[in-house]
DNA sequence: GCGTGTGAACACCTTCACAGCA
DNA sequence: TGCTGTGAAGGTGTTCACACGC
């Protein structure tokens, strides 16, 4: 349809995922994929796929499908990792420690796991040292990071979330699994685990089958 | 409607929300709670909430709203918050160490953690020890587990799942970024992590503000 | 009056199926 | 011939708005 703008939430769900799989063919050594090849790699039908793409332009070649070096380059584009995003963690327990080492790649850096904990301030994470809480916006505006991630007890989600938006934060990932408040001009994704586990837990008893 | 078969998965979804939400109101002493009370708690709006405790019957009372114990011993039910769900987890590397702490609650429990590094067998996870990844059928048929959660690198993700499977597990979370393939009669869901992160950087990406 | 339960409208997302072009 | 791009159809999910019962 080639209407640039407003692309469906659905489609840019998606595009990391055609990403990957286009660098995966890269690394192949291939030059043209088919939208069944992308389908495959990204799990979903075909049709998707060229409906997806179709939002960016007329990409592809009919008889043949698409170049992937093109693709990839322009995906890249939108999908923004052609720069480098400083992004900063706060709460540095278990998730965030294992956040800190998970995001640390691609267009993604690790600048900074902050924590309110004094004794764990000065410790590594990652390659980052963890970073007193009452320094949170001096080290934001320091790294120009314009991400930050959640991974504090709910109790101190909604707090923690006001600060980063106090210091400049325009994106934000909690995990805390919570409704939390942020202004309009904040975008705010919220990853519930225990959700998912719920959500297995439910069909697995629809079966009828009792845990030992 | 009361067609407590055949539950929409968008509502299936949302119910460990609403089971948080109405123990949040237990533990103020409510004793009825209105669909907008609801709907604030899980940060959605009311007529969804309606719409989606229809699906369990006629709860409420016009006027007055539902009776706070009654929906939450009948949500707990479907959300199967009434039995222990023992569960096993593949990888102990930053992530699987995260998870075996985030996911031993509820009514979930972590029973096992296994790891093909044989330097950190023996090492603790949260509650449990590290478990060799040799002994994972065992593991998971001694304990029942019926849930499973790879938190492995991409490259052995389709093996572990395999084990997995094989070794009985009917439900799987996954948390490597790839199309996992699993007998049909295998549930499979996919958390990846980085997509969060890439659709934040989209929509920031689109403001046209660089990173610093 | 108040808040539920729900038909109807709406919006979004995916799949189908095929015309059109290399 | 092979595979894209897309109109049309089908499906799913959410919101509207109001009748109904406490």
């Amino acid at each position: 349809m080639t209407a640039m703008d407003m692309i469906p939430p659905a489609t840019i769900a998606r595009l990391s995922r055609y990403v990957r799989t286009l660098d995966d063919l890269v690394a192949d050594g291939r030059t043209t994929v088919s939208s069944q090849d992308l389908a495959d790699g990204a799990g979903i039908q075909p049709a998707l796929v060229r409906r997806d793409l179709s939002w960016f332009g007329t990409l592809g070649t009919r008889g043949v499908g698409y170049d992937v070096a093109t693709l990839r380059s322009l995906l890249g584009q939108h999908v923004a990792d052609d720069r480098l995003w400083p992004i900063v963690i706060v709460g540095a327990g278990n998730l965030g420690s294992a956040l800190a080492r998970q995001f640390d790649r691609n267009p993604f850096r690790v600048v900074a796991v902050v924590d309110s904990n004094p004794d764990i301030v000065g410790t590594m994470r990652g390659s980052v040292v963890v970073t007193p809480q009452g320094r949170l916006a001096v080290t934001i505006a320091e790294h120009g990071a314009l991400i930050g991630v959640v991974a504090v007890p709910v109790e101190a989600a909604q707090g923690v979330c006001d600060d980063l938006v106090a210091a400049g934060i325009r994106s934000i990932l909690s995990f805390a699994p919570i409704s939390l408040t942020v202004p309009p001009d904040v975008q705010l994704r919220t990853v519930d685990l225990a959700q998912e586990l719920s959500i297995l837990a439910f069909h697995e008893s629809q079966r009828g089958i009792d845990p030992a």
